[in-house]
DNA sequence: GTCCATGATTACGC
DNA sequence: GCGTAATCATGGAC
Protein backbone atom coordinates (compact mmCIF):
# COMPACT_ATOMS: atom_id res chain seq x y z
CA UNK A 1 0.00 0.00 0.00
CA UNK A 2 1.27 3.51 -1.14
CA UNK A 3 2.06 5.58 2.58
CA UNK A 4 -0.17 8.05 1.87
CA UNK A 5 -2.52 6.38 0.23
CA UNK A 6 -4.40 4.62 3.59
CA UNK A 7 -7.29 2.38 3.99
CA UNK A 8 -9.76 5.26 3.56
CA UNK A 9 -11.62 4.11 0.67
CA UNK A 10 -11.80 7.76 -0.76
CA UNK A 11 -8.20 7.46 -1.52
CA UNK A 12 -8.71 4.63 -3.75
CA UNK A 13 -10.51 7.05 -6.40
CA UNK A 14 -6.94 8.91 -6.15
CA UNK A 15 -3.85 7.28 -7.41
CA UNK A 16 -2.30 10.25 -8.58
CA UNK A 17 -0.58 11.12 -5.71
CA UNK A 18 -2.89 13.35 -3.80
CA UNK A 19 -3.03 12.02 -0.46
CA UNK A 20 -6.10 13.45 0.35
CA UNK A 21 -7.33 13.88 -2.67
CA UNK A 22 -8.06 17.60 -2.37
CA UNK A 23 -6.05 18.98 -5.48
CA UNK A 24 -8.68 20.47 -7.61
CA UNK A 25 -11.80 20.38 -5.26
CA UNK A 26 -13.91 23.13 -5.45
CA UNK A 27 -16.84 22.49 -3.53
CA UNK A 28 -17.83 22.75 0.53
CA UNK A 29 -18.76 19.10 0.09
CA UNK A 30 -15.47 18.51 -1.38
CA UNK A 31 -13.28 20.20 1.42
CA UNK A 32 -15.32 18.51 4.24
CA UNK A 33 -14.72 15.45 3.12
CA UNK A 34 -10.71 16.19 2.11
CA UNK A 35 -10.94 17.35 5.79
CA UNK A 36 -12.24 14.20 6.71
CA UNK A 37 -9.24 12.69 5.02
CA UNK A 38 -6.53 14.04 6.62
CA UNK A 39 -8.33 13.62 10.26
CA UNK A 40 -8.82 10.29 9.21
CA UNK A 41 -4.76 9.53 8.33
CA UNK A 42 -4.30 10.94 11.34
CA UNK A 43 -6.23 8.28 13.86
CA UNK A 44 -4.67 5.57 11.75
CA UNK A 45 -0.96 7.30 11.47
CA UNK A 46 -0.14 5.17 14.52
CA UNK A 47 -1.15 1.76 13.17
CA UNK A 48 1.22 2.42 10.57
CA UNK A 49 5.23 1.36 10.14
CA UNK A 50 7.85 4.27 11.22
CA UNK A 51 8.51 4.52 7.34
CA UNK A 52 4.66 4.82 6.68
CA UNK A 53 3.51 7.14 9.17
CA UNK A 54 7.41 9.61 8.54
CA UNK A 55 6.02 9.54 4.79
CA UNK A 56 2.55 10.20 5.53
CA UNK A 57 3.46 12.85 7.90
CA UNK A 58 5.71 14.49 5.51
CA UNK A 59 2.63 14.84 3.87
CA UNK A 60 0.26 15.85 5.93
CA UNK A 61 3.18 18.70 6.45
CA UNK A 62 2.84 20.12 2.93
CA UNK A 63 -0.75 19.90 2.68
CA UNK A 64 -2.31 23.31 1.87
CA UNK A 65 -5.21 22.64 3.95
CA UNK A 66 -2.43 22.03 6.85
CA UNK A 67 -2.12 25.81 8.13
CA UNK A 68 -5.36 25.66 8.46
CA UNK A 69 -6.29 22.84 10.50
CA UNK A 70 -3.20 23.76 12.35
CA UNK A 71 -4.66 27.36 13.35
CA UNK A 72 -8.10 25.57 14.45
CA UNK A 73 -6.68 22.65 16.74
CA UNK A 74 -4.55 25.67 18.29
CA UNK A 75 -7.61 27.29 18.81
CA UNK A 76 -9.52 24.59 20.29
CA UNK A 77 -6.15 23.72 22.76
CA UNK A 78 -6.27 26.88 23.81
CA UNK A 79 -10.21 26.90 24.70
CA UNK A 80 -10.37 23.55 26.20
CA UNK A 81 -7.86 22.14 28.50
CA UNK A 82 -5.23 24.48 29.42
CA UNK A 83 -7.53 26.64 29.71
CA UNK A 84 -8.36 24.66 32.99
CA UNK A 85 -5.50 25.95 34.00
CA UNK A 86 -5.43 29.49 34.08
CA UNK A 87 -6.40 29.62 37.70
CA UNK A 88 -3.10 27.59 39.07
CA UNK A 89 -1.37 30.20 37.49
CA UNK A 90 0.45 33.02 39.94
CA UNK A 91 0.40 31.56 42.82
CA UNK A 92 1.55 33.89 45.76
CA UNK A 93 4.85 32.74 47.78
CA UNK A 94 4.14 29.64 50.36
CA UNK A 95 4.60 31.09 53.60
CA UNK A 96 5.93 27.59 54.30
CA UNK A 97 8.73 27.96 51.88
CA UNK A 98 9.35 31.55 52.92
CA UNK A 99 9.70 30.15 56.91
CA UNK A 100 12.12 27.11 55.74
CA UNK A 101 13.87 29.80 53.74
CA UNK A 102 14.08 31.83 56.75
CA UNK A 103 15.19 28.91 59.09
CA UNK A 104 17.86 27.67 56.24
CA UNK A 105 19.21 31.53 56.18
CA UNK A 106 19.65 31.41 59.95
CA UNK A 107 21.42 28.13 60.22
CA UNK A 108 23.87 29.09 57.61
CA UNK A 109 22.93 26.48 55.28
CA UNK A 110 21.38 28.33 52.64
CA UNK A 111 21.62 31.47 50.52
CA UNK A 112 22.00 32.32 47.27
CA UNK A 113 25.68 31.79 47.56
CA UNK A 114 24.83 28.11 48.60
CA UNK A 115 23.75 26.62 45.69
CA UNK A 116 20.13 28.86 45.27
CA UNK A 117 21.79 30.31 42.33
CA UNK A 118 22.77 26.77 40.70
CA UNK A 119 19.43 25.80 41.60
CA UNK A 120 18.01 28.80 39.82
CA UNK A 121 20.72 28.14 36.85
CA UNK A 122 19.30 24.53 36.54
CA UNK A 123 15.83 24.93 36.93
CA UNK A 124 16.76 28.09 33.82
CA UNK A 125 18.67 25.44 32.18
CA UNK A 126 15.67 22.77 32.05
CA UNK A 127 13.08 25.42 30.68
CA UNK A 128 15.02 26.56 27.67
CA UNK A 129 15.76 22.90 26.69
CA UNK A 130 11.76 22.09 27.14
CA UNK A 131 11.26 25.30 25.03
CA UNK A 132 13.52 24.11 22.32
CA UNK A 133 12.07 20.64 22.04
CA UNK A 134 8.26 22.53 22.02
CA UNK A 135 9.39 24.63 18.93
CA UNK A 136 11.08 21.84 17.34
CA UNK A 137 7.60 20.16 17.89
CA UNK A 138 5.48 22.91 16.89
CA UNK A 139 6.60 22.16 13.25
CA UNK A 140 4.58 18.63 13.14
CA UNK A 141 1.58 19.21 15.95
CA UNK A 142 -0.26 22.23 17.58
CA UNK A 143 1.74 24.05 19.78
CA UNK A 144 1.04 27.50 20.16
CA UNK A 145 3.49 30.53 22.13
CA UNK A 146 0.72 30.13 25.29
CA UNK A 147 1.52 26.25 25.32
CA UNK A 148 5.42 27.02 25.81
CA UNK A 149 4.56 29.77 28.64
CA UNK A 150 2.18 27.29 30.33
CA UNK A 151 4.91 24.70 30.29
CA UNK A 152 7.40 26.90 31.60
CA UNK A 153 5.60 27.58 34.64
CA UNK A 154 4.60 24.20 35.08
CA UNK A 155 8.35 23.61 34.90
CA UNK A 156 8.83 26.21 36.65
CA UNK A 157 6.02 24.83 39.72
CA UNK A 158 7.87 21.36 39.73
CA UNK A 159 11.54 23.19 40.41
CA UNK A 160 9.40 24.79 43.23
CA UNK A 161 7.93 22.05 44.71
CA UNK A 162 11.24 19.91 44.45
CA UNK A 163 13.49 22.48 46.08
CA UNK A 164 10.62 23.21 48.82
CA UNK A 165 11.08 19.46 49.36
CA UNK A 166 14.07 19.84 49.42
CA UNK A 167 14.65 22.55 52.00
CA UNK A 168 12.20 20.53 54.59
CA UNK A 169 14.63 17.62 54.58
CA UNK A 170 17.39 19.57 55.18
CA UNK A 171 15.61 21.29 58.33
CA UNK A 172 14.65 18.07 59.48
CA UNK A 173 18.36 16.90 59.07
CA UNK A 174 19.51 20.41 60.97
CA UNK A 175 16.79 20.05 63.65
CA UNK A 176 17.68 16.28 64.20
CA UNK A 177 21.83 17.16 64.42
CA UNK A 178 20.91 20.36 67.03
CA UNK A 179 18.86 18.10 69.18
CA UNK A 180 21.94 14.92 68.99
CA UNK A 181 23.98 17.80 69.49
CA UNK A 182 22.59 19.81 72.16
CA UNK A 183 21.96 15.58 74.06
CA UNK A 184 25.19 15.29 73.48
CA UNK A 185 26.11 18.53 75.72
CA UNK A 186 23.71 17.59 78.52
CA UNK A 187 24.06 13.98 78.58
CA UNK A 188 25.38 13.00 81.92
CA UNK A 189 26.85 9.63 82.55
CA UNK A 190 27.84 8.89 86.40
CA UNK A 191 31.78 8.24 86.75
CA UNK A 192 33.11 4.63 87.85
CA UNK A 193 33.28 3.92 91.07
CA UNK A 194 37.11 3.41 90.83
CA UNK A 195 37.27 7.20 89.34
CA UNK A 196 35.36 8.40 91.99
CA UNK A 197 37.33 6.72 94.90
CA UNK A 198 40.18 8.30 93.35
CA UNK A 199 38.84 11.72 93.54
CA UNK A 200 37.87 11.57 96.39
CA UNK A 201 40.63 10.24 98.04
CA UNK A 202 42.82 13.29 96.51
CA UNK A 203 40.31 15.17 98.35
CA UNK A 204 40.24 14.05 101.31
CA UNK A 205 43.79 14.14 101.06
CA UNK A 206 43.86 17.52 100.76
CA UNK A 207 41.08 18.70 102.89
CA UNK A 208 43.47 21.68 104.07
CA UNK A 209 43.76 22.76 100.07
CA UNK A 210 41.68 20.68 97.30
CA UNK A 211 42.82 22.47 94.58
CA UNK A 212 44.90 20.48 92.41
CA UNK A 213 47.76 21.58 90.44
CA UNK A 214 47.46 20.73 86.81
CA UNK A 215 49.78 18.62 87.07
CA UNK A 216 47.66 16.88 89.59
CA UNK A 217 44.73 16.92 87.59
CA UNK A 218 45.95 15.59 84.52
CA UNK A 219 47.29 12.59 86.65
CA UNK A 220 43.71 12.26 88.30
CA UNK A 221 42.19 12.89 84.95
CA UNK A 222 44.24 9.63 83.46
CA UNK A 223 44.00 7.91 86.19
CA UNK A 224 39.64 8.29 86.14
CA UNK A 225 39.29 7.87 82.24
CA UNK A 226 37.63 11.38 82.71
CA UNK A 227 39.40 14.66 80.88
CA UNK A 228 40.60 17.49 82.85
CA UNK A 229 37.74 19.63 82.74
CA UNK A 230 35.77 16.83 84.25
CA UNK A 231 38.18 16.88 86.86
CA UNK A 232 38.13 20.91 87.33
CA UNK A 233 34.19 20.31 87.14
CA UNK A 234 34.41 17.55 89.76
CA UNK A 235 36.35 19.77 92.54
CA UNK A 236 34.06 22.83 91.83
CA UNK A 237 31.29 20.86 92.65
CA UNK A 238 32.62 18.80 95.46
CA UNK A 239 34.18 21.55 97.38
CA UNK A 240 30.86 23.82 96.94
CA UNK A 241 28.82 21.12 98.26
CA UNK A 242 31.34 19.97 100.78
CA UNK A 243 32.03 23.08 102.11
CA UNK A 244 27.51 23.60 102.16
CA UNK A 245 26.77 20.58 104.14
CA UNK A 246 29.99 19.51 106.03
CA UNK A 247 28.24 17.51 108.41
CA UNK A 248 26.82 15.32 105.52
CA UNK A 249 30.36 14.57 104.35
CA UNK A 250 31.85 13.72 107.50
CA UNK A 251 31.13 9.93 107.57
CA UNK A 252 32.91 10.01 104.19
CA UNK A 253 35.35 12.22 105.04
CA UNK A 254 36.17 9.38 107.79
CA UNK A 255 35.84 6.66 105.61
CA UNK A 256 38.88 8.06 102.96
CA UNK A 257 40.77 8.80 106.47
CA UNK A 258 40.63 5.30 107.44
CA UNK A 259 41.53 4.07 104.10
CA UNK A 260 44.79 6.61 103.44
CA UNK A 261 46.02 5.16 107.36
CA UNK A 262 45.41 1.60 106.27
CA UNK A 263 47.36 2.39 103.04
CA UNK A 264 50.04 4.54 104.57
CA UNK A 265 50.08 2.35 107.19
CA UNK A 266 50.77 -1.05 104.88
CA UNK A 267 52.81 0.98 101.94
CA UNK A 268 55.04 1.29 105.13
CA UNK A 269 55.17 -2.33 105.58
CA UNK A 270 55.43 -3.24 101.83
CA UNK A 271 56.50 -0.41 99.98
CA UNK A 272 54.98 -2.53 97.17
CA UNK A 273 51.43 -3.34 98.01
CA UNK A 274 48.79 -1.24 96.90
CA UNK A 275 47.03 1.08 98.93
CA UNK A 276 43.03 -0.66 99.61
CA UNK A 277 41.49 2.22 97.53
CA UNK A 278 41.53 -0.45 94.65
CA UNK A 279 42.94 2.64 92.90
CA UNK A 280 46.42 1.25 92.64
CA UNK A 281 49.52 3.43 93.34
CA UNK A 282 48.24 6.87 94.24
CA UNK A 283 51.21 9.20 93.95
CA UNK A 284 48.92 12.20 93.95
CA UNK A 285 48.43 11.57 97.84
CA UNK A 286 52.00 11.55 99.00
CA UNK A 287 52.32 15.09 100.05
CA UNK A 288 48.43 14.42 101.61
CA UNK A 289 47.21 16.76 104.33
CA UNK A 290 47.44 12.83 106.30
CA UNK A 291 44.60 13.20 107.25
CA UNK A 292 42.16 15.72 108.05
CA UNK A 293 38.97 14.22 108.50
CA UNK A 294 36.03 16.49 108.85
CA UNK A 295 35.64 18.65 112.32
CA UNK A 296 32.53 17.39 113.69
CA UNK A 297 29.54 20.05 113.55
CA UNK A 298 29.32 19.06 117.32
CA UNK A 299 32.86 19.58 118.35
CA UNK A 300 34.14 15.98 118.65
CA UNK A 301 37.19 14.85 117.16
CA UNK A 302 36.88 13.04 114.33
CA UNK A 303 38.39 9.50 114.77
CA UNK A 304 40.69 9.77 112.22
CA UNK A 305 42.34 13.65 112.91
CA UNK A 306 46.29 12.69 111.70
CA UNK A 307 47.20 15.69 110.86
CA UNK A 308 47.41 19.12 113.25
CA UNK A 309 46.03 21.23 110.61
CA UNK A 310 42.84 23.12 110.67
CA UNK A 311 40.51 22.18 107.37
CA UNK A 312 41.80 25.06 105.48
CA UNK A 313 40.72 28.63 104.89
CA UNK A 314 38.70 27.46 101.78
CA UNK A 315 36.10 26.49 103.42
CA UNK A 316 35.17 29.55 105.87
CA UNK A 317 36.50 32.19 102.54
CA UNK A 318 35.04 32.77 99.64
CA UNK A 319 37.74 33.30 97.74
CA UNK A 320 40.38 30.53 96.09
CA UNK A 321 43.00 29.80 99.00
CA UNK A 322 46.44 30.57 97.71
CA UNK A 323 49.65 28.38 97.56
CA UNK A 324 50.44 29.59 101.28
CA UNK A 325 47.50 28.52 102.82
CA UNK A 326 47.49 26.74 105.93
CA UNK A 327 49.54 23.56 105.91
CA UNK A 328 50.82 24.98 102.25
CA UNK A 329 53.84 22.89 103.12
CA UNK A 330 51.61 20.23 102.18
CA UNK A 331 49.87 21.92 99.06
CA UNK A 332 49.46 20.49 95.72
CA UNK A 333 51.94 22.18 94.22
CA UNK A 334 54.87 19.73 96.04
CA UNK A 335 53.02 17.03 93.91
C1' DG B 1 6.45 9.19 89.67
C1' DT B 2 9.31 11.22 93.25
C1' DC B 3 13.44 12.31 95.39
C1' DC B 4 18.22 12.67 95.80
C1' DA B 5 22.94 12.54 93.93
C1' DT B 6 25.80 14.31 90.62
C1' DG B 7 27.99 15.96 86.24
C1' DA B 8 27.58 20.01 83.32
C1' DT B 9 26.60 24.75 82.32
C1' DT B 10 26.25 29.60 83.19
C1' DA B 11 26.91 34.15 85.32
C1' DC B 12 29.80 36.63 87.88
C1' DG B 13 33.93 38.29 90.44
C1' DC B 14 38.74 38.57 90.84
C1' DG C 1 41.66 31.81 83.25
C1' DC C 2 40.18 30.04 87.54
C1' DG C 3 36.98 29.61 91.28
C1' DT C 4 32.36 30.22 93.36
C1' DA C 5 27.52 29.92 93.46
C1' DA C 6 23.33 28.88 91.33
C1' DT C 7 21.03 26.22 88.30
C1' DC C 8 19.92 22.72 84.90
C1' DA C 9 19.35 18.07 83.50
C1' DT C 10 19.93 13.34 84.02
C1' DG C 11 20.76 8.75 86.40
C1' DG C 12 19.36 5.74 89.68
C1' DA C 13 17.18 4.08 93.94
C1' DC C 14 12.81 3.63 96.02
Amino acid sequence: MHPLNPVHPSSQHRPDGDPAGLEGAENGHDNRRDIGDILQQIMTITDQSLDEAQAKKHALNCHRMKPALFSVLCEIKEKTGLSMRNAQEEEPPDPQLVRLDNMLLAEGVAGPEKGGGAAAAACSEFTTHVMNLLREQSRTRPVSPREIERMVAIIHRKFSSIQTQLKQSTCEAVMILRSRFLDARRKRRNFSKQATEVLNEYFYSHLSNPYPSEEAKEELAKQCGITVSQVSNWFGNKRIRYKKNIGKFQEEANLYAMKTALGATQSEESPHTPNSTGSGSFSLSGSADCFLGVPPMNGEQPPYHMGAQTNGNWQEQNTPPSATSPGSDHSDNSD
